[in-house]
DNA sequence: AATCTACATTATAATAATTCTAAACTGTTG
DNA sequence: CAACAGTTTAGAATTATTATAATGTAGATT
């Protein structure tokens, strides 16, 4: 399995330097058979466990963003208390379940592709994502007039 | 136009105190034609506009969540740094417009309905949301692998 | 290999959104 | 109107995130 050498060279194409926080992060976040979801505070635990020595939060936060601006990794929005990222990057549809708070990613085949009829003037669309609640139990929507 | 009287009345059906805040705060919100969305922020800012004496933050949060809980506004995970609520609780779709940040309503046939295909053992479908990011110009995305 | 420099990391402070708290207030019921 | 339970309020507390300023370090230069 690829190594921290890889992600040595791939962070310099990138143009960021391969301080060892990041290599870690690299491993923890990209070396991995499937992607996964996230929050910061996922993230500083796991990285605590794996290293020694502690990481600063902050660098947490800043490596996950720049992660994030070269398109590395994705926020996703579904909680608004925490920010979510997800290593797929790529355009995809969720299930959330209520219950757990679990975000479960779709297959390409889950969903059949969205159909959008109307298109705004000047406006390209840069993604189309399906979010999917689902729980044990229902409850009803009703209007206030 | 239904002026407080109704809203008196509605408050008390849902079990809610009708106090002059919330019952300011119905005008606001439902007393329209459109529905629409907006932060705390937003919210807070019209009441005291509106109203001569001031309204305590804490209060809008309450009635905001209790009007949320009762189901007669919706919270919308588009931006993780604020919670925007609608006053549109249905099921609907939206547009959300990168450049202006502007979250737009989807009309029922902006979009043709999601068919999944997929379904989770012992877990119901609550909702099928579709977000639609626009924006004047686009950018890819990119495997880390 | 020693030095230099720009970029990174760090601890901590600052900010921002939200929730909690405890006291004062107010609809409602009797 | 008296009493009680639910509300409002200001401010403190909490939580997530960002900014700051000092220190550290990767990588180039000597």
């Amino acid at each position: 399995m690829a190594k921290n050498c890889n992600f040595i060279e791939k962070l310099r194409e990138l143009g960021l330097r391969p301080t060892k926080q990041r290599v870690k992060m690299c491993e923890l976040l990209f070396n991995r058979e499937k992607t996964f979801h996230f929050t910061i505070n996922d993230l500083v635990k796991m990285i605590s466990e794996e290293m020694n020595e502690k990481i600063s939060l902050a660098t947490v936060y800043n490596t996950v963003h720049a992660f994030e601006k070269k398109g590395y990794l994705k926020e996703i929005s579904i909680k608004s208390d925490k920010s979510y990222f997800d290593t797929n990057t790529s355009v995809h549809h969720h299930f959330y379940d209520e219950d757990t708070n679990e975000l479960i990613d779709c297959d390409e085949n889950d969903i059949d592709p969205v159909n959008i009829k109307k298109n705004i003037t000047g406006k390209k669309i840069n993604s189309v994502e399906v979010l999917v609640k689902v729980a044990s139990d229902n409850q009803n929507q009703k209007k206030f007039n």
